[in-house]
DNA sequence: TTGGGACGATAACATATGTTATCAAGTTCA
DNA sequence: TGAACTTGATAACATATGTTATCGTCCCAA
């Protein structure tokens, strides 16, 4: 949400260099908790290698909700702000290079921000786009079924499919494996046909 | 979003009184349709007596959003701010008295608030309060059943279930008319035992 | 006043999806 | 190298949900 916008608004590269000495690097294998579901998200994540989901449990099983990759940044947004218990956890897929910027710098970088002109706007904007995206999937899990869901990510974001194991794009699209299989093969037998 | 916040943030009042005066008063019969799907969102509604709902279509039946009722104000925001086509469409339920104010004056509303002190933080606690919406809707269609999510509604906000046409509950739960009747008969029966 | 439309219940059937179990291939690590 | 784990495919069965059709009630407008 914050180091995101590096070099899109580059007026505000100062700030974010400020910054960047009092992060933390970590080096860490796959699976590996970054925050846990019910406890205050505390830092600012960003991903120089590798790649990370936030997701929720449900019953022992867990849903993902989203993916993310080299040079995105991410938290669990509400709790990170409001201080409240997050909805999610996050956790690493891959081995990963993260680094970590506690929530009191994060805070002081806004306070800095709000004396420059544009901020309020750019902070518009990224929440703007950020509602949008998630009323994006909120319409495509009603309106869409799972195998639509699956067309669209392979239309839209292959490099997901050709990264993440098969079993968190089950969870992403609201399967279970078995059906997510048996999508796929459904799929693939209709490509035969042409 | 905007004259929700009336008495909220008190020292903003002198603000919206300013504006009432652009307001254009509707007395509509149900069915009524303030903002088509695909056109750009060019008013923000303020309900005054009746009730509303946002929705957005699905190959012919459609699915509901969000239900609004007294002093509740609305506009389909991702389009209202960025001028794209709105993917809902918003229509009344009720006989209802709607007061719409032109996006030209929002605008100028919002302009003069950006010397107001305060204004940036509580724009962010609005936009995250909406999100906090979306995510929690989004996380329940994922992790609940529909049973589940109709007795959250009756547990949480039963005036909806008493005032609006089951049907339209049908398609805010995303289900079927018929299948959310087997979900009230089965409650139905579950309570006969007590 | 009456006839059509809106609303809701229910049955019968079709389809989508979950659950459990089994198998196979690839990876990791002691 | 071999055991344990991860990943993925598939079959068989169970359950959830959609679709279509029918019926009854209520209400409003011609």
């Amino acid at each position: 949400m914050l180091f995101h916008f590096r070099n899109i608004f580059p007026q505000l590269n100062p700030y974010w260099d400020k910054y960047l000495p009092f992060q933390k690097r970590l080096e860490i294998p796959p699976k590996t908790i970054l925050l846990d579901e019910g406890k205050v998200s505390e830092n600012y994540f960003f991903i120089e290698k590798g790649c990370v989901r936030l997701y929720f449990n449900n019953n022992g099983s867990d849903n993902t909700v989203q993916f993310f990759f080299e040079n995105e940044g991410l938290t669990s947004l509400d709790s990170f702000l409001n201080n409240t218990p997050s909805a999610f956890s996050i956790e690493t897929i891959e081995p990963s290079v993260i680094y970590q910027l506690p929530k009191k710098h994060v805070n002081k970088l806004m306070e800095e921000l709000n004396n420059e002109p544009g901020f309020t706007k750019m902070m518009m904007q990224v929440m703007s786009t950020r509602q949008t995206h998630y009323i994006n999937e909120f319409v495509s899990i009603i309106r869409d079924t799972p195998e639509q869901r699956y067309q669209n990510l392979l239309n839209n974001k292959p490099h997901i499919i050709q990264r993440v194991p098969q079993h968190y794009i089950a969870s992403y699209l609201g399967v279970s494996t078995v059906h997510l299989s048996r999508i796929k093969s459904k799929l693939a037998k209709g490509k035969l046909h042409f």
